[in-house]
DNA sequence: TAGGCCATCTGGTCCT
DNA sequence: AGGACCAGATGGCCTA
């Protein structure tokens, strides 16, 4: 019973990850740097920096 | 092999 | 009470 109300929650942070990592993904997109299935895509902190540096230019 | 990046689990805290 | 959010710990994978 315990163990699955952890397995319930386990996989609630679960999701809640993968959706951040889609969201993540989505700015991906919008990013202005070479995409494309040969290249490895950003990583999370890279996305973060490279979009707050795009935001800045833009202003 | 060390360092960077990542996914997952977990316990704590805050919100509904 | 139950869910959302967060940060720390841990282990796997890949690259210089």
């Amino acid at each position: 019973e315990l163990q699955n109300l952890r397995l319930k929650i386990n996989s609630r942070e679960r999701k809640r990850m993968h959706d951040l990592n889609s969201a993540l993904d989505s700015l991906r997109e919008v990013m202005p740097y070479a995409h494309g299935p040969s290249v490895r895509k950003l990583s999370k902190i890279a996305t973060l920096l490279l979009a707050r540096n795009y935001i800045l230019m833009l202003s």
